[in-house]
DNA sequence: GTTTGTTCGTAAGGTTTACTAACAAACATG
DNA sequence: CATGTTTGTTAGTAAACCTTACGAACAAAC
């Protein structure tokens, strides 16, 4: 045919919108409301979101309906009117299940509350475990937390290392053995519950745009026995033509030297910052001002890999998370430098790096972000 | 209040839907398959959308009565029941003005039609103009295009170098003298018609992606006086914290050396692969081997400076756009080269780099693109 | 104590949207 | 010529949100 526009995609849609999805998301955009500003009643809703009173009431009654939304009680402060009914979601209502796979020799999860609010811890060593053995030690955490909830469960979140689709397929995941291994499919048939797996970094990027202070473009460095990265451009998560957005990993660094890695390439980002190689070193190095420079020079390369990617994507903010005593201080300073000579003042004069709020737990908060979205927001 | 998933924005919908909403979007669906398919009837297009034949008929009806739809006979081939009405998008009933502002000594404009044809040429030999007089220019050549048209004008898209925003206003553009610029306010008050101001690079990612053979995930490398970006992630353009996504030009490439820049940092990009300089070396190479080498280096640094980018976006494909017999041949090689070398093969193995196919015309039908996707397509 | 004005939540009725069901028109096929 | 198929339209229905109107409950003013 036409070889106009035609070919592209341009215009946007691609599926028909029916009323009832328009239902849909204005159902979540009163649950988002309630989410983001609490108490508020009916003709509160109203306004925040320009529906009118009746329409609100219309979804809160089916939200009540549901156990999703209750009435406090009355507005107590005086003012003129009829006293309004505050109503809330109802955080006790649902808790959540969220597992990290990303650590080196153990799998970690806890059971959450609405607000992201840990109730119950449970961990399990990996003890090696690959392949079957691997899948077999997240069910059987899976099915430990469940039986520690004491309300219904929304869903399980699962944040794993290496490369996963849409889907919640681990294509990829070297260190668990994991190739084209079906996990969301897999707990799901096995719960019956609402399950979403998902990329750690990307998990921990979420978590921080949720939780902590990170804007809508923000790119999170997560470095421990891997380097790997996930990437929030306009509050959307990136994921890739491949599912591979973030793994940043094995690309070289610079025109000058490092060590041969794993990959078999020279100075990839892994071989200046991945935790065991700085930890052998700081333990080699004799004074602090060896220790120091090491730490420098592993800020330095981590800038310099990160530079074009802040140019191109034109990033507003850097979130490191990783071991503290490693990161935080000269390893950090040195990046930040690093960025501000090689990229430019005009536009990213302003761009922050700084570490994560949320510390070892960023990973399985960030997984229980995403069963609260896929299973309270809209698509 | 509570801070838990409340300060972010995890849950998407932000502004309430209304069913009129649905039927914009149902009726971008139906313009959209006209246009990348062409004749249908409304019984395909019922077919091909999932909407009912009611409903296509419907919407069909009012598109007819804006004259962007038209009838164009029954269907000849010979198969049972009612022969098909066919219908197609009114491809002649509307013109659409592109300009392109990116060249150095020259506006660029043209009169398109529907399909993205080139009816009319018009340019205006810029004569180093900056500020007011440079905008009066634009004016001028947006004129001049529109008394050419013999059908009503869709709208006016402009491909602006520099730094633009999502309202059409140049924050910064140093070759024009333009600094806050609110271009697409000017053009919209003079014309009375709808506008886009966009970046030129933006602009022309958009047209390699609806006119060429570009994936979702590509970057758009244009060189010329400068370096410069645009990004296509999932099919939708990046714009990025500041709007100056894809401003790579001045990023440091490498840890070796490299010329002073203008921007007073050592070895940006722009050191490496703005053609004047490209040119002046190759005028001053002797041997061919000599200019060789100098395409060699250019495309290697382009390769190390894209690497980082390439593995945090898992960008599928790269296209080059500026002067083909710069850029085709020796230095694309190095680039792609040193791109495999640098990044992970398992990853970005078919990572894909070529020149565009669309020639100089590419940031003029980029802009045409985006006014289209504007008046025809969903928000 | 009464009146006035404000705010809240609900009820009733209307509009828009897209759906299902049914049908006439127009054709191919046996 | 009878039958079956496909097209596009008409008529009626369900869902979603709107506007309008109203009772309830309160503060403030008199």
């Amino acid at each position: 045919m036409t070889t106009g526009f035609a070919s592209g995609r341009v215009l946007r849609p691609t599926t028909k919108v029916l009323p009832e999805h328009a239902r849909g998301h204005n159902r979540s955009l009163v649950l988002q409301t309630l989410y983001r500003l609490g108490q508020r009643s009916r003709a509160d809703i109203a306004r925040e979101t320009g529906l009118t009173r009746v329409t609100v009431s219309d979804l809160i009654a089916e939200l009540i309906g549901e156990n999703l939304v209750i009435e406090i009680g009355q507005r107590e402060d005086a003012r003129p009117g009829k006293p309004a009914t505050l109503l809330d979601l109802n955080r006790d209502a649902f808790q959540i299940v969220g597992i990290d796979l990303s650590e080196y020799a153990t799998f970690r999860g806890a059971l959450l509350d609405l607000d992201g609010k840990i109730l119950e811890r449970a961990e399990l060593p990996l003890a090696s475990s690959v392949g079957d053995a691997a899948a077999d030690k997240v069910i059987a955490l899976a099915a430990t937390l469940i039986e520690k909830a004491n309300r219904p469960v929304l869903g399980i979140g699962v944040g794993s290392p290496g490369v996963v689709d849409l889907a919640g397929v681990v294509l990829t995941a070297p260190n668990l053995g994991w190739i084209g291994r079906d996990l969301q499919g897999a707990l799901t048939e096995r719960f019956g519950l609402p399950v979403i797996v998902i990329n750690d970094a990307n998990a921990a990027a979420l978590a921080e745009h949720s939780f902590g202070a990170a804007m809508g473009d923000m790119m999170l460095v997560k470095i421990g026995h891997g380097v790997g990265s996930g990437l929030l451009l306009g509050g959307t998560p990136l994921f890739g033509s491949r599912f591979a957005a973030g793994e940043i990993g094995h690309v070289m660094v610079g025109t000058n030297g490092g060590e041969v890695c794993v990959c078999g390439k020279i100075g990839c980002l892994e071989t200046w910052l991945a935790t065991p190689r700085l930890d052998a070193l700081l333990a080699a190095a004799m004074t602090s001002d060896e220790k120091n420079e090491i730490l420098r020079e592993a800020g330095e390369r981590l800038g310099i890999a990160l530079a074009p990617v802040v140019g191109a994507l034109d990033l507003a903010e850097i979130v490191l998370s990783g071991p503290t005593e490693l990161l935080d201080g000269v390893l950090a300073s040195a990046t930040i430098e690093t960025l501000r000579a090689r990229t430019m003042p005009e536009f990213h004069g302003n761009l922050v790096l700084r570490m994560t709020t949320l510390g070892e737990d960023i990973v399985l908060r960030g997984a229980a972000v995403m069963v609260l979205s896929g299973q309270l927001g809209v698509s």
